[in-house]
RNA sequence: GCGCCCGUAGCUCAAUCGGAUAGAGCAACGGCCUUCUAAGCCGUAGGUUACUGGUUCGAUUCCAGUCGGGCGUACCA
């Protein structure tokens, strides 16, 4: 509907020889009285026209009149706003298509062909998921949803981690330790070690594995694999609670191996981008736009994290992949400037890249926030999140908000109050409407008429849709397709939580003003044609956001 | 110090490249179930959009400054 209106206005302008502005705005306007989509061209040209802008959007209105067919009234209201009405029958016309298009309805070919490699979570298995990484995790799935919305021909979920850094040795060598506790040597377990209760449980399924037989292995070999082996495997789990599927899980190790991290350093060095300075190497960034040089081979030896990143980015590129997502904490927005204009120097497109930067999860808990720290064990797990509210509403609860703002997560009320939280009023208006449905199959005949499973699907009796509140539904329902769109566009989905609730909210509002099933046969059918549209709908919004759809509640 | 993000109803948050009368949920108060799910609906109350100035037809949105919070500012990731 908004883009049919911007063609027309293009049309207009053409036709009128008036300049076409950079972004023509068409809103749906907060108040009904301004119709359904408002565009504020006229004001935009008061300038370059030199004329008042109801004056310029006279003449404008008056080309659009000439090929108007879904559209019932154009009107000039306040500064010159131009203020189109559509048709009744357009948005009726929309429930057959929804109807139609069933669960295809909001998918669409915006990014056919192209191939999309998001990245997310990206965690080091140290220890288990937090509720921050949470926030991480479902924001990358939705990402990829979206993605695959809008037609994206492959999408790809990747996760990339280290099992070779330090914070890996320190996880090994918490392992031997506490081995050796639990054998009852005495050991020093300080606190730069981990010290949460899983390394223990590590260490007791070594000692019912192996007995005392690893009393003398160095903490690099068994028990750092064995550490790596069990907290991957919980970490997986939690994903899988969340309805997260991995493609691939892509190891920083594996740049060494084939020596792409070593070809980036080369190819550096051939650029002239790359010079040794106190043992260490550098990489000239500051030709790259950064304001200084950067470390990226340390004097010892090891590559800081940005080579491993860069050759990393640039195997995404090498890989094929069209639109690169990553979704990262606002702690790494210093960093990926780097990588940026790392792989940019290496000749790649770095605007493929896209960065998705979502500020950090207060958890508080008690009110008091709680200070997250994998090592220091101080922190509220995942899994423990989704067994207290259950997942779809912790996935609800990561998306409703949009990524840059900052987020309160109030353990207390999660917990206690799931029953009023916003999700349940979403999957209700669905159950709801199962419900009439299920209701039209076993009693239409006590309403004098027989219906069986799919009469309403041929759309025919829509004109016996004339209430405001039926319409109003339908107007909500139309917008379902431009809302994935921007969710895309926007890789915010929050967008479509704030959408769904206003269906389900015109939904509910229908549902009170109305009966569905009466005894006037052709009426009955057209509301049954809006409520299975209007399912189609949520679930299809639901669905994008990775959350169920129930029939029963 | 400098950089990024944020400050909107009592609380958690929306507001689609600057649009017309700033919206939801929760909490509060008052109504609505012998008819398709009351996890719902209707109504009331709640705001100087942190503050001050600026830009213009128009600012929650853009700019400058102030105050307050978060995260960074490494040869940690």
């Amino acid at each position: 509907m908004k883009q049919q209106i911007v063609n027309l206005v293009h049309d207009a302008l053409k036709k009128l020889q008036y300049p076409v502005p950079d972004s023509i705005k068409c809103d749906y306007p907060k108040i009904e009285a301004h119709g359904d989509i408002s565009t504020n061209v006229a004001m935009l040209l008061t300038k370059e026209l030199k004329q008042p802008p109801r004056k310029i959007a006279e003449s404008i209105v008056e080309k659009l009149r000439e090929n108007s067919n879904d559209i019932k009234e154009i009107q000039i209201a306040g500064p010159g706003f131009i203020n189109f009405f559509f048709t009744e029958d357009y948005f009726k016309r929309n429930i057959k298509t929804i109807i139609d298009q069933n669960e295809q309805y909001g998918k669409s070919d915006l990014l056919r062909g192209k191939k999309a490699n998001v990245e997310f979570i990206s965690a080091n298995p140290t220890g288990p998921l937090t509720v921050g990484h949470g926030r991480n995790a479902v924001l990358g799935d939705t990402i990829a949803n979206f993605l695959e919305w809008s037609g994206s021909e492959k999408v790809d979920r990747e996760y990339y981690f280290n099992n070779a850094g330090r914070q890996m040795r320190v996880l090994g060598e918490s392992v031997r330790l506490r081995y050796l506790e639990l054998l009852g040597d005495p050991v020093d377990y300080s606190d730069e070690y981990y010290q949460g209760e899983y390394i223990k449980d590590i260490a007791q399924q070594l000692i019912d594995e192996h007995g005392i037989s690893l009393k003398d292995e160095p903490a690099e070999g068994t028990f750092k694999a064995a550490a790596e082996a069990a907290i991957f495997t919980e970490i997986q789990k939690t994903c899988e609670r969340l309805g997260i599927k991995f493609d691939h899980f892509y190891n920083e190790q594996s740049l060494y191996d084939n020596g792409y991290v070593e070809e980036v350093i080369n190819l550096f060095r051939e650029k002239n981008l790359a010079y040794d300075k106190d043992d260490a190497v550098w990489l000239k960034a500051s030709e790259l736009g950064i304001e200084q040089d950067r470390v990226i081979v340390k004097s010892t030896g090891e590559p800081t994290y940005r080579l491993p990143d860069i050759a990393y980015h640039r195997e995404k590129f090498r890989r094929g992949y069209d639109i690169i997502v990553d979704i990262l904490g606002s702690d790494h927005h210093a960093a990926y400037p780097d990588v940026l204009a790392g792989v940019k120097a290496l000749g790649y497109d770095d605007s493929k890249i896209k960065v998705v930067l979502y500020q950090f999860v207060t958890v508080l808990r008690d009110g008091i926030a709680v200070k997250m720290s994998t090592r220091k064990a101080n922190y509220i797990t995942l899994d423990e999140l989704i067994e207290e509210a259950g997942p779809d509403v912790v996935r609800y609860f990561f998306l409703m908000r949009s990524p840059q703002s900052h987020l309160n997560f109030d353990l207390d009320l999660a917990k206690q109050q799931t029953e009023e939280n916003p999700v349940y009023y979403l999957q209700y208006a669905h159950a709801r409407i199962a419900s009439i449905l299920r209701f039209a199959v076993s009693s239409s005949q006590e309403f004098g008429w027989n219906y069986t499973e799919g009469d309403e699907l041929s759309g025919e009796q829509l004109g016996a849709l004339q209430e405001k509140e039926e319409i109003d539904l339908a107007k909500r329902l139309e917008q379902f397709p431009e809302i994935v769109e921007l969710c895309t566009n926007s890789y915010e989905p929050h967008h479509m939580g704030t959408y769904l609730t206003d269906v389900a909210m015109h939904f509910h509002k229908f549902y009170h003003a109305h009966r569905v099933i009466t005894t006037e046969h052709a009426r009955s059918l057209a509301r049954l044609s809006l409520c299975r549209a209007t399912k189609i709908v949520i679930a299809a919004g639901l669905n994008t956001l990775g959350i169920s759809a129930p029939d029963k509640m």
